[in-house]
DNA sequence: CCGAAACGAGAGCACTGCTCTTGCTCTCGG
DNA sequence: CCGAGAGCAAGAGCAGTGCTCTCGTTTCGG
């Protein structure tokens, strides 16, 4: 139910979008620790402390940045796993990877956003409960494609070791409870190594070291799915 | 050669020093951002512009804090392989799994230093090229755990999808000419995977996910060392 | 032994996040 | 319809930052 709204609230929308925008843009050009709060009211023309009417501090100014790059990312991710589930209905490895693969692009694509969400958290900054939700998007999405897997069968995770067989439990109980205990570690294991592989791509880690970075990545996410047990593995 | 040196020449070396542990102790307790040289220079009990003398910039100050990190991990890793190696001859998977252990173990007990390393790098900051031989250390040990496999037979890392040839190729004899293609492109994967894996210990991802970290750690490490191809996968 | 280099101290510049006060304007209920 | 109150932009100001420059002093090496 949304209402038509006042010019004032109008304008707030707007002006906020506009910060945003603005704070994005020096994002992309800076980085995050440069992120100044005279610099976007004055790149928009207004004075500094007008800015506090619509960001308390500057820490939320870069939450509302978080919870829209997790937002921007899971939304990416969701829509290459649709399409790869209505052209290939029964391949659930290509599924997998079409998930892999959207999430290095949006990566690739916006690196100082990724680094915003999956690089250091910032210093004595605590993500606040807002941002739990949006973050998850990704990481559900893996297990979907897990479940649909394992719906339709032949889903083979490797097996556990008996110290992990508790936490196996407790995690496939909390998080997925219709998946088997292996699977649900497996999932998790390969969600970590995804972003991994994603990191040290985009932080420059493989400068000199991987050259043809689009062949690797692809390998790489398949080798994940089939650990995971959506394929064999030879 | 190293000659007795005057009161000066020992003194910049403390105080060096001592400049250095105190940025340490602020990175520890504030984190890489809020890392400050006038701080610094007020716990020392001088004032900020006679660091300069000794740090041309805070860049400079962030960038020995870099290399003493690299230099660190890496000198825990080569201490736990070399006692894996001595305790355990023959077990490759050993040598590889007690390597991610350090790594991980050095991570935990030092988070900022790990995310100075590993994490975001810092805004229109690039690694001078004093930190590239700090940085290798750990892949090289990864990459002497798998050689030792390889000598001694029976290392079967993952078949290589046809793509990948030329750029396995290049990667092998550019950074392991004795190594098989297949395997050193396995071990790029498992480096940035065992990275992955660590950096979302500690950067918090596994918050409410993960709890007996231990654990879950010890059985992907082995994982990952099995797919790498140092044991079979089951 | 004496000039040059290294050093610590201090003032100062341009910048930051953030607060407080001052007026103006829009909105909404009586 | 109109006035009280909330929302708003602006400006001054505070404490802090990285960094530069200058000025005496100390130390070292040829």
């Amino acid at each position: 139910m949304t209402t038509v709204q006042g010019a004032r609230a109008r304008a707030r929308i707007e002006i906020t979008a506009a910060i945003k925008d603005e704070a994005r843009r020096q994002l992309a050009a800076e980085g995050a620790a440069k992120l100044s709060l005279r610099a976007v009211a004055r790149e928009l023309g207004m004075v500094s402390s007008a800015l506090y009417r619509y960001f308390p501090s500057r820490d939320d100014l870069l939450t509302a940045l978080i919870i829209d790059a997790y937002d921007a990312v899971g939304a990416v991710a969701e829509r290459a796993h649709a399409d790869a589930v209505s052209t290939a209905p029964g391949d659930h490895l290509a599924h997998w990877t079409a998930v892999c693969r959207a999430v290095r692009s949006w990566a690739v694509a916006h690196p100082h956003e990724y680094a915003l969400i999956y690089g250091s958290p910032v210093p004595g900054y605590t993500a606040p409960q807002d941002t739990v939700g949006p973050a998850a998007r990704v990481g559900l999405l893996l297990v979907a494609t897990a479940r649909g897997a394992h719906e339709a069968g032949g889903v083979t995770p490797p097996p556990l070791p008996d110290g992990l067989a508790p936490e196996a439990e407790r995690l496939a109980a909390e998080e997925a409870a219709d998946l088997p205990p292996a699977l649900a570690v497996a999932l998790v294991r390969a969600w970590a190594q995804l972003f991994g592989l994603v990191s040290f791509e985009v932080f420059g880690q493989f400068h000199r070291i991987v050259e043809d970075r689009d062949a690797f990545f692809a390998a790489a996410a398949e080798r994940l799915g089939r650990e995971v047990g959506l394929a064999p593995r030879p």
